[in-house]
DNA sequence: ATAAATGCAAAAGATTTGCTGAAAG
DNA sequence: CTTTCAGCAAATCTTTTGCATTTAT
């Protein structure tokens, strides 16, 4: 395995996306790192995206169009999405009750989850 | 509101969604369906998707690359998503109980749920 | 008839990749 | 030193949009 070196660029991300109010897409996160390192490129925020995922120092949440990252380690929440206007709430009560540690039946150990509830926001359900 | 008109190839669309062994890939649904109605257009089968989906009868699966879209109406289940190698599992069992129409503090009208688990497949949790 | 839907091509985005120079260990 | 990483630009790929034509109602 290749040992990730450590780089100004690498802890910029890190600290942008730690310091975000809500999840950041990465063009999103790249404007933001560029206020820091404004040469900052594309490819290395995907990249180190794609090895903070790896790292599980962050995971992205794939709702809308683009994905939005996060960083791990904030508070646990979930999402729900409108499936009428499409807009996506943020839920502060989670349904699942499932320990980091966790072992499914098969062999999988759980890290982490994500629960995602679909269906009519208060107001696309009133306007009916 | 707009009357949904029904046409052929809104009736292809949903009949090779119904048909396919799992979700599909926009561009995979796109080559199957230009089986039966070889001149379907990239736009038709898009646009289709997102009427599909605001009808609740489809919705999208998105965990990796590509978002798949699966038919509504078929086994409840959910995936789990390995940190290290990326690939993409289905679990059988289903961690949470939320039928459909339970309201959520908010008003949040809930049609349906999706649960994804991140952590170590199998394989990637033996090869430590 | 009228409004909505299709198909095609062009546009818009996001993400990836190739390559060269910079820099971490 | 040696190998990984960054930056840039080009390439990909998915999804969206504009517009003229076709089609459902």
């Amino acid at each position: 395995m290749t040992t990730a070196r450590h780089t100004r660029q690498r802890e910029v991300i890190a600290a942008v996306l730690q310091q975000a109010e809500g999840p950041l897409s990465a063009p999103e996160l790249l404007a933001r790192a560029q206020v820091a390192l404004p040469t900052l490129g594309t490819a290395t925020v995907y990249r180190t995206l794609k090895l903070l995922q790896q790292q599980g120092e962050a995971h992205a949440v794939k709702l809308d169009g683009e994905p939005l990252y996060e960083s791990s380690g904030r508070g646990h929440h979930h999402h729900f999405s409108c499936n009428v206007c499409g807009r996506v709430y943020s839920l502060h009560s989670c349904p699942v009750a499932l320990p980091s540690g966790t072992v499914y039946p098969g062999g999988f150990v759980v890290e982490g989850h994500e629960v995602t509830l679909y269906g009519r926001c208060p107001q696309c359900a009133e306007a009916r």
